[in-house]
DNA sequence: AATGAATGAGAATTCATTCAT
DNA sequence: AATGAATGAATTCTCATTCAT
């Protein structure tokens, strides 16, 4: 596989992919996907060698953008609580403002053909948090967990809680308050 | 009378899709799981329509089993949080000791193809201990949430649990407890 | 094959099939047949072999029909003109009543499945007005031609008459009687 | 640029799907046409994109080439019988010539699989032809019936005559000269 | 590098026919 | 004889991937 000459290229067969796999499965033909992204069918195979690639390169892509969220604006400086709740607020605003995303990266996560190889990197990109909640247990702000299974409930409650934002639109606020509350009784030692 | 239709035969297919999907995921063929089952591959097709049908019909299977399994010495008269522990520990064992099913209940969970219809009859299935919830709630026992969204919680936090005995098994029982403490700070009132 | 029992089933079966090919052409599956006529699947290769023979017996059994009608209130005695009229009515009228029939049988007629066996048996069931045409050939009424050409000339016409007739409903009188006029003057000598 | 679709392959696919239908009928698989055309299977639909579209072009093709061998030398300057003594004998020599389309053609125009639409463009090719039917009829020397129809009974005569000439072959040209006499005196006013 | 036609191994069904009941 | 479940070859169409242009 040569340099792919082009970057756009490259996002654009991405975005165009999670357009598409969010409506029609992961199982969507990648003809489908090169002409939403408006490239030859062939095209695609300069950019990504294989379709496991793809899938595999887009979900990478997919969760190391929304660690991007979450680290934007991130409040270093807070206390636990604060850091915590910037961080649920981000992951839950990313997923209401990108529900293909979401959706994609759900159907990514348990489907056979994303690697281990891609799974310790996406959760190597996540290591920043599991160090703030080690720090915090060491404060004894965080009960007694190993960090990644902390960071795993606030993943599972947070897509609880976006899943009943989506049904309940009239209630989006008071699940996305509620739900953070929920995790932090959950987590936290007081 | 011709041979009648088998509720055994049915049943082997069932299973043996659960085998074939969690080896291969949901796209696996049908001509696999008829073999696997034991059956010619035109079979399969006497006893589920289509295969679209068979995802949906292994789906309900699958949530009735579980269902049937918290429901299996349930504590009737004991207060709620012995309830809601016994429904805790029933969905873990049954997760742990049906690893199969359970990652196939995921992926049907996830994918297109399992009807509105189907998940409202499995959520249907479940109306019983929202009933539960909503009683706890009116006592002042749990916090005032939908109860669908206590059970989404349970089953988010649960499935977790599972990932991290699976990932840990030295430290299962650890986790099995230690998530449904968590789980019932993050619902309950006190 | 046993002697199928009853002689009503056998032709609940062929009125079926006629009624199932007119709707979906000649591939119909035998199974539709069998729920037209209300039997079992099976059921129908205990009164045809199997789905050819069927073919070919539905062929000999409108063939014939259609030869009934036109011996219907034969006129026996009358000139050649009126008894060629005759059998030309008596083809329109059945073809007109019989539409599924008529559609039937040319697609039969165009089909690989029919035997050259049933055809010749159809033909000689015509071979009285073969006759009829080489009594007037003789008498100088009709041209000298095979008289097997009259006769399919006649049809020929018929067909093209009734499908005229169909698309032009108001016409119909009309073309039933210019039809027969211009096959006359094809094939009649003055 | 890629490899343009070749016209080549499209005419060889249409070609062998004439001789393997004719062979087989209708039903015959898209398989072997590829096969007989010399591509993969799978290229058969980068041209046609169902069976039914193969179907339909293939009606459309055959009929064109039908219309071009009725105007090949067509004396537009002779009369009336002179052309329509061209038109019978061009119809009668493409079939003659061509038995394998003819016969496919036949299947097709029963068949249900040839939409409105095809028919509809394919009448419309012959409609010069029902033009000289209305002149003519306009001069007296037709007598006065849709051109339509005229149309079918000299098809319709034509096909019968084919039918004879196919049996009796040494009596061909006999039937080819009388067919078409019959013909005009079925149709003509004097 | 980009294109899209070509490939052929599947995939989900279908269906005539058989045969256990 | 009647039934309809069981069979598995056959069929249409799809799709990831290759490669000539």
């Amino acid at each position: 596989m040569a340099r792919p000459r082009s970057e756009d290229k490259r996002n654009a067969l991405l975005a165009a992919a999670t357009q598409v796999f969010a409506d029609d499965g992961i199982n969507a033909p990648t003809a489908r996907i090169a002409k939403a992204a408006g490239v030859a069918e062939g095209t695609l195979f300069t950019y990504f060698s294989n379709k496991d690639e793809l899938l595999n390169q887009l979900y990478l892509d997919l969760k190391s953008e929304l660690r991007g969220a979450m680290l934007t604006s991130y409040p270093r400086a807070a206390d636990v609580k604060q850091r915590a709740r910037h961080v649920w607020l981000a992951y839950i605003d990313w997923g209401v403002v990108n529900p293909h995303k979401r959706k994609v990266v759900a159907q990514l996560a348990v489907c056979d053909r994303i690697t281990a190889g891609s799974k310790a990197v996406s959760a190597g990109a996540f290591s920043e948090f599991n160090a703030m909640v080690e720090e915090s247990m060491a404060k004894g702000v965080l009960r007694d967990q190993p960090p990644a299974f902390v960071g795993a409930i606030l993943v599972a409650m947070a897509e609880t809680t976006m899943d009943f934002m989506g049904k309940e639109p009239a209630a989006a606020e008071r699940f996305r308050t509620a739900g953070f509350e929920a995790f932090w009784r959950a987590v936290a030692t007081s």
